[in-house]
DNA sequence: GTTAATATCTTAACAGTGTTAAGATATTAG
DNA sequence: CTAATATCTTAACACTGTTAAGATATTAAC
């Protein structure tokens, strides 16, 4: 609110915005602390008002990836109509996000990654998996389909992030004859 | 040779192997040129020799790593005499490796990742499923069946590594579970 | 074996990094 | 209005990768 230059009015923010913008554009390791603050206008020091150290805005950043993620995942489930393709369109939208922003994934997934039992984007997949395939199939073997599927949907991204061979109108075709192929349902 | 200290003599291999065991106890970030240098009593500026540049080094770190991983599924494979368990016990080795050595997983498949069509774990791991499928499965699924296992192999080693939920001696029945649980064998 | 070329290493320095301490300035609470 | 607090600056520290210039050892050529 203010006009002075002293107080930045919404540095916090900021800094996880244009570290969100350097990370898609260079990646996590040539990012700094110090060049953040000065495109932000402000002192090397100033962060500290706001983070306790460089790991503690990495892990705001990875939150708020981590929010954009889970939209992603609930949109795809959202506009699939054809229930017995959400688990095609769910993996779909999983692999595309990271598609988009390959530099997302080796972010999210290293040695900062959480809990699976309270990671929401798995929680919400593992809902969709048993809201189809629930009455179905065996209850012992549910659980292990669950972490077969997203293992599988988690690494897939992983390769198609880093080789990036498929090109993006084939990927939703790549994934439905993958999950096919394995003859889920039954 | 020497016994004089100017020249170490074998500088290039123990920046690799004492590189390897500093990532192993503490991760590749904080990982230096400088500590390594210091401990394997040599100038800062030595490695120059020998690298390029500190990327150089941990390319040469990566190989090392890959062959041990490449060992590792083929032991898997070669003490499997029960063919129709192959695909289980390449699973496992898979699993187990990173299980053992977490902070590998990261190091490996992140921005330096190698390109699929090339990278020999995956070729051989290839040979394994067609040899073990090909000739009970349609030609066309099987390229995408391949992708599938690896995709959930690989997620899977990535998502035990990082929140380390199976105990050893289970990783085994899991994977087999999980396998099982596709019925792939058709 | 002596000499020249080369590989390997040291010293010294540079710019960039995360982080902290001490203090300045603005905002908010009482 | 004043005191407490949040936010920011300046200055410094130790550490990082990297380079240039030069020293020393190893190897090749004769």
């Amino acid at each position: 609110m203010s006009k002075d230059t002293y107080h930045h009015g919404n540095l916090k923010k900021e800094l996880i915005v244009k570290g969100l913008e350097y990370i898609e554009r260079y990646g996590v390791e040539s990012l700094s602390l110090r060049k953040l603050a000065d495109a932000a206008g402000v002192s090397c020091a100033a962060p500290y008002a706001h983070f306790r150290n460089k790991e503690e805005l990495l892990s705001a950043i990875q939150e708020f990836i981590t929010e954009q993620f889970m939209n992603t995942l609930s949109e795809a489930a959202l506009y699939c109509k054809d229930r017995s393709r959400l688990l095609i369109e769910l993996g779909t939208g999983y692999v595309l996000f990271f598609y988009e922003n390959p530099l997302y994934y080796s972010f999210l997934f290293n040695g900062r990654c959480p809990d699976l039992e309270s990671y929401t984007p798995f929680l919400f997949f593992r809902e969709c998996v048993v809201t189809t395939l629930g009455n179905t199939i065996d209850e012992d073997k549910l659980e292990y389909i669950i972490i077969a599927l997203w293992s599988m949907v988690h690494g897939l991204a992983g390769l198609i992030t880093i080789n990036g061979v498929v090109n993006r109108e084939h990927i939703s075709v790549e994934i439905e004859k993958i999950l096919t192929s394995l003859e889920i349902r039954r």
